[in-house]
DNA sequence: GCAAAGCTGGAGAGCGCTCTCGCGGCCGGG
DNA sequence: CCCGGCCGCGAGAGCGCTCTCCAGCTTTGC
């Protein structure tokens, strides 16, 4: 157990005290209904006692547990790869959480199975509302919870028309911004290495590629990834095999077309001149690649900050917009 | 508030099925001093209610709360930066927790003034143990908890004379079987480059190296960085200056590998031909990086597992061995 | 100076659950 | 056939807290 000593409770302190457990409690929790000294004499008793309220008793009678939680699908490719996607997130949301003075539980989705046990721990009343980050293909997860009348944000757009309100980073403009970059820059064969078509990030990035490129007379040139280096670089000798004359190529991941820098310097091709690369992310690593690379930057701290301040929001009882979407901005480098 | 309809509580159950409560609560915790048939009606009744046990009632009663914090310092270099380690730790604790069904709380020790917060919420009951991850300097806060009687394990072997049992992985043997790699490819002037002198991860590492180059008969030559590939980058043109004629380099972090391999490039040394180079953590980017990085392994989702493993048995009241070392490994690529 | 109004603090119920205790029914042994 | 033992279930206390009600006291207005 490791309880160790006894913690002390409200009675001891109001025997401390010498008032009843009710005025302790008012003090405690801040009333103003209190006379300073006997205040004074109560706050003198819980410095001495160290004491500190029973968490769970606490919010048995509340029915609140100032925690947050917030839902990972661990076995996606983007998480736990060095695209600081879920730390940056994390941050996000912890700074928020912090000034709120709530907590932050973190409950990874391994599997279907887990959803039941991600389910059952919200309807337990353990949290306060759930945060679900980067949901892949149509998850029922969000809507089940709201149906069950838990507050719920998602990160991303949700497949599916759900009515679950969502934070999301302009996928869409970013990617367009970047193909425009490229034609602005009269690059005429201009390629792209999507993202994996079961997650909106992947959707959406090809959905402004696709958009942009129609607005010009160039026609797409299309591979497809799943967000990581090896897949960049399989697609880039694809493309390059389709197309041996393309100028210029949007890659909807940072480390995907870190890859495709790989294969590209492979197949003897120089980057800017024969060919131009933007990424997409704007990893600490962008920075460093050979040229360093143009990319689109997602504010992914403030998603995680959004993220939190709308959950909050949503828990207190407020009214939310049904979505939030935050600006991507071009960031040019040396790579186009 | 966002608590939606009623959950049904035990009562209702009970009600429902025709036993008493406690009766239901048998069958919930899976007491088998139930008739299979009365069993039967329960969990029938539990299914169609919906019934999930309300947590703070439950924990109220038990005094344990089936979840666990792990503490992160937030602003370490370190922890946000891509070397993965934070991740990785998160994954491999969540790994563990899962199969003994219980949930991860992360706390983020942004400033001192959290050190608080966080006793606070230990002592509320609010956990039944904590992880504190990569202590910075002699962090007071395990010490603290362990008096307070929460069981706590470090992730790291704590600075000065600690009694909290801790994981870490065998920084010294990495150090040492690195600089050993070197020597033994016939290197005469070794380099380093250390991490921060204020983190274990840091001092270790040095004291391998140091250790090891004694045994031969090299002088050491040392450059401090921080961690990040800037440092590397500094570190790495002062060592140059320092001795023009070395001919390797053992830095502590493949970030700052990474970034004494840009600086090396420009100053026009060629790697491994005039200057070997061994990196420390095997990152996924030193794979890639030109050339690739030999490195040190270190069993960063192990060290996780291990944590959350030696805490489990900790809160259990087990008795359990004052730390666990876990080795690292040599990765040869190209860069020495 | 006295009643009405305003505050401050105490008593007590109850949040939903677990767990101890004890009662009744069934078995086996004498 | 009767009694002791055991097993399965219910009654009830109580975990530590909040919050509603109300009592007692001071203040205010006429």
């Amino acid at each position: 157990m490791g309880t160790g000593r006894a913690r002390p409770t409200l009675e001891k302190v109001a025997l401390r005290a010498g008032v009843s457990r009710a005025t302790v409690s008012r003090v405690v929790n801040g009333s103003t209904t209190v006379a300073p000294d006997i205040r004074d004499t109560v706050l003198r008793a819980v410095q001495e006692l160290g004491y500190v309220p029973n968490h769970a008793a606490r919010s048995l009678v509340t029915q609140r547990t100032n925690s947050i939680a917030l839902v990972l699908p661990e076995p996606s490719t983007r998480i736990f790869s060095d695209d600081q996607f879920f730390p940056g997130i994390i941050r996000g949301v912890g700074q928020e959480l912090e000034v709120a003075e709530k907590q932050l539980v973190l409950m990874m989705a391994s599997s279907a199975a887990s959803h039941d046990r991600i389910e059952q721990y919200a309807m337990a009343g353990h949290v306060d509302g759930v945060m679900v980050a980067s949901v892949h293909g149509a998850d029922p997860l969000p809507a089940t919870l709201t149906r069950m009348g838990v507050p719920v944000v998602c990160n991303g757009r949700p497949l599916g028309h759900s009515a679950v309100p969502y934070v999301d980073v302009d996928s869409v403009g970013g990617a367009a911004a970047a193909v425009r970059h490229l034609v602005n820059a009269g690059r005429q064969r201009i390629a792209t290495i999507a993202g994996p078509q079961d997650m909106v990030a992947g959707i959406d990035r090809l959905a402004g590629y696709r958009t942009e490129l129609r607005g010009s007379t160039r026609r797409s040139i299309v591979a497809v990834g799943d967000f990581t280096r090896e897949s960049g670089a399989v697609a880039m000798r694809q493309l390059l095999e389709d197309d041996p004359r393309l100028d210029a190529v949007f890659v909807a991941s940072d480390l995907m077309a870190h890859g495709a820098l790989g294969a590209l310097r492979d197949a003897g091709r120089r980057v800017p001149e024969d060919v131009a690369v933007i990424g997409f992310d704007d990893i600490e690593l962008a920075r460093y690649t050979e040229p360093p690379l143009t990319t689109v930057r997602q504010p992914i701290v403030d998603l995680g900050r959004e993220l939190a301040r709308q959950l909050l929001r949503l828990a207190d009882g407020e009214e939310i917009e049904p979505f939030v979407v935050l600006p991507t901005e071009m960031v040019v480098r040396a790579s186009a």
